[in-house]
DNA sequence: CATCTATGTTGACACTGACAACATGCGATG
DNA sequence: CATCGCATGTTGTCAGTGTCAACATAGATG
């Protein structure tokens, strides 16, 4: 057979981080890439602890000592979408200073995180957990994607330029309306024509204006 | 060992339907309904044609004489799911006879179908199919839900009572806004603390009502 | 009654997730 | 620098799965 010859993965960046990085170069992400990669190429169905070690260049069992099954990876790759999404969020709010600004930015970003990552998405939120998900380790001081929102609420509220009242109904109202459209968008339910990115931007941004629209306080007659 | 006593299913309605009755009583229906209660009890990861097999009395290849593959069984469990759905929404807007009543009651009947039959709603919009998804034979004169939410939504543009201008837009919003909800609920996101279906409907309400609100034609000053 | 075909069974194969036992090399300790 | 421990990766194995082919049977059809 094919002397398969084992590549030795030198990796350009050898002391960039202080994770590990001991035989391979770093196989615990090596192997979160690869399961991303391979979801994102052949669909769920072909996502094996097995196929996802070949992709990574070493034996089936090698992943067993980065996670305990096979959830475990889907965890991290879970934890990465959390962490990106978030980062996505703030980058694309900073400019804004507005509180409406803000919020038609977070919505904005949060569809265009699903349509340019459809695996994180579907592994943040698809049914492939059996064990409830832990909180994704965040790095300090950097705010998650669910803070921010209900923040950006709260503030808008504080300035008088979103219904008063509880802030939870108005938070749901938006986490709704944004999680639907990526959903709709991602499990492709909305045409097979819909498939750039450029024309879920296009959606994204008529649909979070309606919704800060509709969330505004009405203006006294 | 013990001599597995294969029940003769003697259903009481044996002319009832004109689909197939031959062994059993109804093997391809029972094999849907096993894998409706499969997932539901144990999640996806325990769907196992085999498994499914066994709950309906029938060694492991008996599926495979009434779908190609798993995925085709899991096709007719999202079909089952799109019928039932779009008759719960047509039982909720049947009493109601204005436009605005009845797309409050299609939304409400969209997330409570949602949280009644997680296990169809997560086949019907789940990352489960490489093949796109056939459309479920509706039986005539029967409306879809998509439908069934178009034309509600054009009938109240056309009484003057929704935002004028293209339905499209405001049929996304919609469809956007209560398949979040729906999403977020059936998938654990709102907290353990919301299971009762109870919850659910109080939230669905609200949200929907506020859908409503903010769907209207803004009155003129 | 004879036969045909849809339905269900038996047996097989490649593949998967998971574990145990083993091998290896990095990095600390002397 | 020499040694050694432990984290990392490998080999081998096992039960379980999806799928197919060959076979068996029962209801309908003539």
């Amino acid at each position: 057979m094919a002397t398969r010859g084992r590549r030795k993965q030198a990796a350009e960046a050898p002391a960039d981080k202080d994770k590990g990085r001991y035989h391979h170069g770093d196989l615990r992400q090596a192997l979160v890439d690869a399961a991303v990669a391979l979801i994102a190429e052949e669909g769920f169905g072909a996502l094996t602890l097995r196929e996802v070690a070949r992709r990574a260049g070493v034996t089936h069992a090698a992943p067993y000592r980065h996670f305990a099954d096979k959830e475990a990876l889907l965890e991290a790759v879970a934890h990465e979408g959390f962490r990106a999404m978030a980062r996505e969020m703030r980058e694309r709010m900073a400019p804004e200073t507005g509180p409406l600004e803000r919020l038609y930015a977070a919505g904005v970003a949060y569809v265009m995180f699903a349509v340019r990552h459809p695996p994180h998405f579907r592994v943040m939120f698809g049914p492939h957990f059996t064990r409830p998900i832990s909180a994704p380790p965040e790095p300090e001081g950097e705010e998650g994607a669910f803070s921010l929102l209900v923040n950006t609420i709260k503030a808008g509220q504080a300035a008088g330029l979103l219904r008063a009242g509880e802030s939870q109904p108005l938070t749901l109202t938006a986490w709704s309306l944004v999680h639907g459209l990526a959903s709709l968008i991602v499990d492709g339910q909305l045409g097979e024509a819909l498939q750039g990115a450029a024309d879920a931007e296009a959606l994204a941004r008529v649909q979070t204006r309606l919704l800060v629209e509709g969330l505004k306080r009405p203006a006294h007659g």
